[in-house]
DNA sequence: GATGAATGAGCCTTCATTCAT
DNA sequence: GATGAATGAAGGCTCATTCAT
């Protein structure tokens, strides 16, 4: 087994640690399994293969296919959340760093692989997951949305904009999620960088005194 | 949809055009279930049954799930290329209609139902469906991009506005696309109207001289 | 019924005459599928497309799959009966010149073909088929078997052998067949005249008075 | 191979062993089926209710059918090499006592059962399994004929006959192997004593100095 | 904890058979 | 006579799940 960081620490992890440890590395072979060959294509033996385990372990740690699922979602929607949530709490107080903060946070790094994006994707289109999201995760999305429309709203207010706040609070959330689209339905998909460049200007589009395509205008001067 | 020549006749279907109606109404079927069970849950018998045929009759027009798929696929690649073609040729010439044409025509009624944009969710998660779809439409998918990359850039140049078309054009088409993924992942959905007052909202911000967000400016000034 | 000597009556044939062709063109397709893709594998569309026909036809003429393949079993056995009768009624009167008849015929061009030795094997091994040939064609192998130990009986009288005349014919019968098995397993089958003289080895061996390796001595003197 | 390991402990058997004992009765089953139902007619469900496990297990051993199908006709092919090589091996030196060798190991009584001679029949029967057996075992059966000419050659010489060694060896084969097709064809089979009676009435034919009907010549003159 | 043999439900697919045209 | 759409039983195969070791 080459999954080698956690392993010099190995000996001492006491059982609740490896524990925890042998469950995230399933869901990240989840994941992967969900990317590389769908969700229908997905099966136990895959994600045991994948995390080069045996196969029964997996129904050990997570007894159903289902609860496996469903933990690879609740798992990326949390890292989702934690994600912006920091990327929130480390910006200045400013709505423009605020906004400019969750832009960039969505196409951060460990959030925006090809794998991951992928995985919501398959999530999104199958029926029964959709339900389970909405209850374990719904307040998650309406908080994120909340947020965005009342950093919108300062912005608005501040730069006499006219327009609705829920309304570019929307159009914001949506290019940022059609751009995650976009990125694996293309061909030769664009880089993170890229992507990243394409919300900008769409923030720029709205607020041109706080944006520009390069991202958040650095004289600031409002606030 | 083009299906439609042998409609006057409609009483007496011949064998050959029964064939044809057969497949369609096996399609829908495919897409119907698609919606409402997901890919993965989507077996041949649900869409038999969901067709009111018997199963040997989906593998004795379609040979195997595959190809049903697959053929559902281009069916909605097709439909959705022939839908935006018609809107481009119907709308005037000027950029700002063909630019409302387009947008108009993402949310037409017959385009944008739930079951549709659940079936082409359920197409982008598939890991095996990508490469098919790249093959068959990616070229559909390209002449879109060039179009709309073309009369932003009309836009541009006619209202002197900085942009870069592409990057507008691109922010505009994942804006729809984004809402597409929105309607469907929505608790309380809302309506193709307000979806369509979303997108109008975004060609807003870039060309406010030819848009608000109720759609195109009716005094519109150049053309 | 040599399929090309009627064609060119084919249109003064009633249509009594048209029915028996079409039903010998299917059988002769049967056995063109056995051999070409096994028992297992062969199909009532196999044999409809093989003889260029639909698929329902099939079913037309013979009703079920069952009495197609039990017609085409009796087609051959009925075949091989007829020719080893013509063969004995054709030859002379004596004993060396009747077991050079049965000798030939089975390696008469139209008997030992590869596609109907392949079809005699299968009917072999298909355990249905067995009861069905014992009742309908057990008479004819044992007239066939009577036949031969009486010649060899009177060959051995003729030519004060020692062997059991049952026992001889039996050696002769399993050596023409084994041959038949032969032809059709080995890597590079030889030629029906190879195996001929095969079978005159073995005749020789029993009867050198009467045949060598060539077949039937020509200076034959007894009788 | 390192299945023999284990042996000792045999009453315990691990895993591993058990592994391939439960493939050889799987192997047995598939032969006991196609004897009872034919090619055609054995089903994964047929083997595995013979062999008396669930049939999920089937392919949890052999993946397909058609490779079930395969290694049993591998596993007839081997023992049956390993039975002539054996006899061969055991017996002495002299070419007449290698031939009765041979003989007898083909009327061996766990080699010539009823189940194994039609498992054999369908085989032949088989279009997809005659290159299979072509690629595998032609070698074997090969080196079997190149055997059994060297003996034949050896008795010709030793006996001044004047038969072509390879046509005798040829004749030999086709005798017992036209034999077990005639025990599994005849109403009422006889037994194997019979029949091998009958391959010794061949070679006493051939080889009278050193065969009678009922085998070998008690004073060997030769050797 | 971990493994892998074993089970059985359910799916895709084949194909003989029927039947309207 | 002939065609081909339509049916449904049955088979091969996959795979989640269980369980003895």
């Amino acid at each position: 087994m080459n999954r080698t960081a956690a392993e010099p620490a190995a000996i001492a992890l006491p059982r609740k640690a490896s524990r925890e440890h042998r469950r995230q590395q399933l869901i990240d072979a989840t994941i992967e399994s969900l990317a590389r060959r769908g969700y229908a294509q997905t099966t136990m033996t895959d994600v045991a293969v994948t995390a080069g385990v045996s196969h029964g372990l997996v129904n050990f740690h997570f007894d159903t296919k289902e609860k496996l699922l469903t933990e690879t979602l609740l798992y990326l929607a949390e890292e989702y959340r934690d994600n912006w949530l920091a990327a929130l709490a480390a910006a200045p107080a400013d709505p423009a760093a605020q906004l400019d903060a969750l832009i960039v946070a969505d196409f951060n790094e460990r959030i925006c692989t090809p794998s991951k994006l992928v995985a919501w994707c398959a999530f999104w289109a199958e029926a029964q997951s959709r339900p389970i999201y909405q209850e374990k995760c719904g307040a998650n999305d309406l908080a994120y949305i909340r947020n965005l429309e009342e950093i919108c709203a300062r912005l608005v207010a501040a730069g006499n904009y006219r327009h609705s706040p829920q309304r570019v609070a929307r159009v914001l959330r949506v290019t940022a999620e059609g751009t995650w689209l976009d990125l694996l339905s293309m061909i030769e998909p664009y880089s993170r960088d890229e992507a990243l460049r394409t919300v900008y200007a769409c923030a720029a589009a709205f607020f041109p005194d706080h944006f520009d395509e390069a991202g958040l205008r650095k004289p600031s001067v409002d606030n």
